[in-house]
DNA sequence: AAGTGGTCTAGACCACTTT
DNA sequence: AAGTGGTCTAGACCACTTC
């Protein structure tokens, strides 16, 4: 009997009673007061109320990580947009009912993640793109000697097309639906260094136009962030070597056959929703991809 | 008055305080007895006894990361090997006399490096490059179908050597000091795939030779970090796209002009002390570098 | 049952920023 | 002074592994 309420194998609740100098009725041990019981959104074993469909089943997760994908859908929805301070810690404890510390967790993950930025006396602001520090996050490319900077564009084309089988399998589409494909060239210093080829899912991107492109200054992810309301969180990519071409031999002004380096890469956005496939070619003479191993 | 030991301003101190249900002593509220009171390693301004040079200026820093450092004292010293588990963390917060808290953050950050692994109920493991996980932490290539697979390794030259400068220079060595040089090529399903040529400080890898090459079965990597006590915990490589010349042609059995993928890598062991340098050329017709960007 | 890491809470204080 | 994130502690309980 005193079991009722025992199968609630919630951490929140054991830690509940451990506030329990309220232990003054021995005769009812398990008829808390449900009100004086702080009710977290979920229990351990259980999925997050809020969560739409996906876990009904028995899903096991810490309540941080509950709480991780409540910010994470409040991020994905725009209730805080780009650039915008998010509530303090104490203040999302508050709404979720659970300790500052469970919050701290989730944000942790997010921060590592570079969802979130925390800034210490100021608070937690959302990642956005247009930031220095965002601009090489997905383009390695860096100059054999002197400082990285951002390259300029020329755009050569940009139009909608139906996408072939395999961008669509790539991009998780159905082959012929709608996509926007550009296609550009990027300089360092004046040197063409390289040409690239996109395609983003028409849905999302109507209303992308070479004007918005040419006009807007700025690395395309932040236009993507605050036009589209579509940011680019991870990318998956492949690299190669392969030889120029002759489209890419004019475009770069190299001798056809000239050792480029190849690079497919897929970027994701909240839900691990592919919204672009970019196909790069880059000169490799006078710059290298950089990459850090850990 | 109460305030005679305010001025420490270790946060232990403060947290001791809050123990502070003996305080049935009102009288002599600033007399706490030396021994009740936990002493830490250090205090948060201060730097950890044990450390050797390097910080004698007031250096700031959390407590956590101290008791990181120690514990990446004791891994470099070897005190805890490879594979090994490492004292468990109620233990180690009885050494350091902090808290379990405490030294779980600096392992947490230990983790997140991967110098060590969590295991739930078993407990810490030093990181071992002797694990199919760690395989393919440095080595990107996987095949374009089928599931990734460790190489076969061909060593075609080993020998003692004068540093030319460049290679003094990127590994931290005077240019003429000894190093181990060593060429191989590597086999994916008997395929030729890499050709690579490392350098190795002579004073650390003293003895290493072609025969304990070719007999030790499983990662480069692994033998060192057994036989020469040096392991290597992260690199940075430079990426880009060049033309087989002849020797890699033979070597790889393709044309003269194929393109290839050229890789440069230098590798880092405790106190990013620079101990191998890596020139490889990988052929990308059937295998591609992988890349996660986040 | 005992030991390990993993989660959660609560409360204190510190460092930094803004008002 | 007030608010934010950052550090540190203490103690509870859970999940997993081993004995």
């Amino acid at each position: 009997m005193n079991s009722a309420s025992s199968n609630l194998t919630n951490n929140a609740t054991a830690a509940s009673g451990a506030v329990s100098p309220t232990a003054g009725t021995p005769a009812t041990p398990a008829a808390v007061p449900a009100s004086s019981v702080p009710v977290p959104v979920a229990s351990v074993n259980t999925t997050v109320a809020a969560t739409p469909a996906v876990n009904a089943s028995p899903t096991f997760s810490p309540l941080y990580q509950q709480i991780k994908a409540l910010i994470t859908q409040s991020l994905q929805s725009g209730e805080w947009k780009p650039g915008e301070l998010i509530p303090s810690e104490v203040e999302l404890a508050g709404r979720f009912k659970v300790s500052q510390g469970t919050v701290r967790k989730a944000i942790d993950e997010l921060a590592a993640e570079n969802l979130v930025m925390r800034r210490q006396g100021k608070g937690t602001f959302v990642s956005t793109h247009h930031e220095a520090r965002a601009h090489f996050r997905f383009l390695r490319l860096v100059p054999d000697e002197g400082v990285p900077h951002y390259p300029e564009s020329k755009f050569i084309e940009v139009k909608r097309v139906r996408a072939p089988a395999d961008v669509a399998r790539l991009m998780d589409l159905k082959s012929g639906d709608a996509v926007i494909f550009i296609k550009r060239v990027q300089y360092f210093d004046g040197v063409p260094t390289i040409v690239e080829e996109l395609w983003l899912p028409g849905l999302i991107f109507k209303g992308l136009t070479a004007e918005r492109l040419v006009e807007y200054k700025g690395p395309m992810y932040g236009l993507f962030e605050t036009e589209f309301g579509t940011r680019m969180i991870r990318a998956s990519e492949q690299i190669r070597a392969v030889c120029a071409d002759a489209g890419a031999a004019q475009l770069l002004n190299i001798d056809l056959g000239t050792p480029l380096l190849s690079s497919e890469r897929v970027s994701f956005t909240y839900g691990d929703k592919p919204v672009e496939l970019r196909r790069g070619l880059y000169l490799t003479s006078r710059h290298h991809y950089q990459n850090e191993l850990s």
